[in-house]
DNA sequence: GTCTATATATAGATAGAC
DNA sequence: GTCTATCTATATATAGAC
């Protein structure tokens, strides 16, 4: 190598970070740990799991990549702080499924999508969902959340099979899946109002029908388990 | 790892990479091409696009990091190498639309997981999918074929609304990641003949009604582009 | 509590020997 | 056509100054 091996060596003149300040800790209480999780909720929802690095993260919050280690320890522990979900199951979750017998599609589909559209709660959703691509840790995260606490409740609370219940959420996934991350026209563009009216008898039917279109499915008997898991 | 800094200095004796063999060109045809893009499939299915090292593929190939970029240049080059989509929709999707009208969703259905039961299909479908997640390369490569191949002339084949293909596509793909990326329980266990009885009904739906539940729909008019894009 | 400096690993890519 | 060796960039992580 020749002399180009460490081309700085002085601190805090050539390097122009954010605005000019003197080492020790800043003045005032301490917000950063929030801003950290809030640019690492950030992060991880565009990139991912593997793609998002510490130093992305602390750049993003405008703070060293020292100090995310020394909150967190080490990147795991920043995915697991920033992915406290958005949204809680155990107070939506009743209130949509206490929702009249014939509108509880309408209800549901509202319900997903107000959640979706806020940009704040939408987040860290995408960040799982994205990191659960490619990161079995994300993925592990992912599915004991949607099982235990969204699908499997739902099916005890209105009786309706699971499998039936696994199709509902496909169904809602896998068209957040075309309007936010592919952003496929015309349903990215679509209103909230078109997307009730097109989703909503979809969903309807899958808690109607308990027995499917000819009864041949396996179902959950209400309020007991029948043994699946 | 490596334990100390150069380990190895002499070629074929101490490395034990595969079987022993000296330098210089393989006799026979030569089939490592293909092998590269064989086990870059697998690797981008399983990691997606930014998580996969050419390195990997090598290793995976049982060739030299080197000859892979001999052949395609770069990441990029072998990525699109290796993501030739593996279903023809030029073939399939007129099979599928001129079925009877009052069977598209099953055959839709059937067609759709006879691909993704095939696991040397599935894999590239996958690698775009999840490499749609992170990676804006594979999200356009993704977008565009769903788009212009499959969703565009699956409208134009049966004159209906763009936004109700969206739909039956969004309840396809979620249940797909639902089955095969998360592994959710029941219908990651399902048989083909129970997500038929499941899925079929709805898809049959979206494309039978035209106006949806109560009219509203923006409709596209069979044959012709009505300048949504 | 926040920072600089650096150890260590591995990525994509290139040059050139055989 | 296939390989070894190496360059450059960047990642995670740690040590310790202030």
């Amino acid at each position: 190598m020749t002399d180009v091996a460490r081309p700085r060596r002085d601190s805090g003149e050539g390097t122009r970070r954010r605005a000019k300040r003197g080492p020790g800790r800043r003045p005032g209480p301490t917000a950063t740990r929030e801003e950290i999780l809030n640019a690492a909720r950030t992060m991880f929802a565009e990139k991912g799991y593997d793609a998002t690095s510490l130093r992305s993260i602390a750049r993003a919050a405008g703070v060293d990549p020292a100090l995310v280690h020394h909150y967190f320890g080490n990147k795991e522990g920043v995915f697991t702080a920033a992915m406290r979900f958005p949204v809680d199951p155990t107070e939506l979750l009743p209130r949509v499924m206490a929702a009249p017998k014939e509108r509880i599609g309408e209800t549901l589909v509202r319900t997903f999508l107000s959640v979706w559209e806020d940009e704040t709660r939408r987040a860290p959703i995408l960040a799982l969902l994205r990191s659960a691509m490619t990161n079995e840790r994300a993925a592990v995260t992912l599915r004991e959340f949607l099982t235990t606490a969204l699908l499997e409740r739902a099916s005890e609370l209105r009786g309706t099979p699971k499998l039936r219940v696994n199709a509902a959420a496909g169904q809602m996934i896998g068209v957040m899946f075309l309007r936010f991350v592919l952003r496929i026209e015309p349903i990215a563009s679509a209103s909230t109002e078109e997307l009730v009216e097109l989703l909503a008898p979809t969903i309807q039917r899958y808690f109607d029908e308990p027995g499917g279109t000819d009864g041949g499915d396996k179902t959950a008997a209400p309020g007991e388990n029948n043994g699946h898991r």
